[in-house]
DNA sequence: AGTCGCCATTGATACAAATCAATGTCGTCC
DNA sequence: GGACGACATTGATTTGTATCAATGGCGACT
């Protein structure tokens, strides 16, 4: 994934113009931004990247400008299973808490807000107006958490990725140009990941996701494009195959 | 499921006892106590209630004190899907959104600890501490639902109910007496909701529900008592189970 | 150019779970 | 007591997907 230029503002582009409530939390701080923009710093990293581990004491707070991260749960036995995926506004890190339960970890070249945890805390602890933003923040994480608790309810292969490309088209990820969705512009859709990440994020394995994109490319709801973009030829449809099964006896 | 009596009491005893953040959020209340006690009122609620539905304005926010709740996403076709339990010391309702995504749906008989969303939002907005511990505990809320996302990831049935069981002893959520548990004891669980409920927020189906308790007693994880109350005869096994396919390739 | 490694795809098979159907159990109501 | 309804369990069959195995595509490195 390419890395936009010109980011060396004080405040992350992507930030400023990010959907969401991150916005007016970086506008709410006020005469603290400085404080914020003194002790944070952009960092490009590297796709394989941990960035903190679980059960290690972790400092860093921070969120996305480019790229996909995952909070992965690290297994007794060394293997990893993916909880969440962070995208650009996401935030990671945990503050109020000194042990992380999970690893985050970068499954594409990123780059990244970070700051200390220690001096963000601070900060919200100093201002209430930013601490209630940065609820309401934690809030909407909580809705999207419980959105993919949705998502993996839905126990065919297919719905669950269906949904996944459904949720990736409200929260507009597109290819590297990120100019607003002209009407009648086809939809692109760029997942940054690969496929064994995707699967292990949708509770399955590469070979049925690869089948599940292909199928929705026979039914005609989106065009493979390459292994990473798609085009989304027919969103009703892939409303309704997300929905399908989801339809069962109360 | 049978409820206590003696409840009458200003704050709840399970809040009092609870464990996590919730207790120290009603102790910081400190003389704001009674702001909250003065909007808030203990309901007793039947199996069945729909506290709030999906899409229509709602004004009640609360905890749990007995009984099992549901939020649950109704689907434009009218069905619905668990996105998450309720147990005591959870919380339901949703401050700072006027439109809830979801409904809240009583799966047992129940008990909440209810006020009014308005009051509380400004008893936050005046009480910087209580709104930080009110934040904490939406945290453990989101930890708690990253959970069930690493639990829906088991794509065996068996594996999903044994981790299920495994977060249930791990909230002790015991039968109708909340003894400490004793060192010999027998761990027994109650689940308080019926096996379609499960089989919904399990991703699965009741007969699959069924046969995965039946299996597991065969395996002799557990002892299945009646079709609410389980024994957990081994406790590693179950551990062993629930983790089992989660070692997949990254 | 050729080899290697990584990833995606495709095919064949075995196994798990959804589905369909029937039976069992318990409590309630008449 | 008997009939009914709600829920749980069990069995038989079908569908979906994990799994095993092989192939194809692409970039990196020598």
């Amino acid at each position: 994934m390419m890395i936009d230029v010109g980011m060396a503002e004080t405040v992350p582009e992507i930030l400023r113009h990010g959907s969401g409530h991150l916005q007016s939390m970086f506008a709410a701080l006020g005469d603290n931004r400085h404080h914020i923009e003194k002790i944070a710093k952009i960092e490009k990293i590297k796709a394989g990247t941990v960035l903190s581990s679980d059960g290690s004491a972790t400092d860093k707070i921070g969120y996305i400008i480019d790229g996909t991260l995952a909070m992965t749960k690290v297994l007794p036995n060394g293997h990893s299973q993916i909880l969440g995926l962070l995208v650009p506004t996401d935030m990671f890190g945990r503050v109020f808490e000194d042990v992380p339960l999970y690893s985050i970890t970068a499954l594409t070249d990123a780059v990244i807000y970070s700051m200390l945890r220690e001096p963000f805390e601070a900060i919200l602890e100093q201002n209430p107006e930013v601490e209630r933003l940065f609820l309401i923040n934690v809030l909407d994480e909580l809705d999207a958490a419980r959105e993919w608790i949705l998502l993996l309810g839905g126990y065919k292969v297919i719905e669950r990725v269906a949904s996944f490309l459904l949720i990736l088209c409200r929260r507009r990820i597109r290819t590297s140009d990120r100019r607003p969705l002209k009407q009648n512009a086809p939809i692109l859709l760029h997942v940054g990941i690969k496929r064994s990440s995707l699967a292990q994020y949708l509770g399955t394995r590469v070979e049925s996701v690869s089948r599940a994109f292909h199928e929705l490319q026979a039914r005609k709801s989106i065009r493979i494009i390459d292994a990473y973009t798609f085009e989304i030829v027919d969103v009703d449809s892939l409303v309704e195959i997300a929905s399908h099964d989801l339809i069962r006896d109360v």
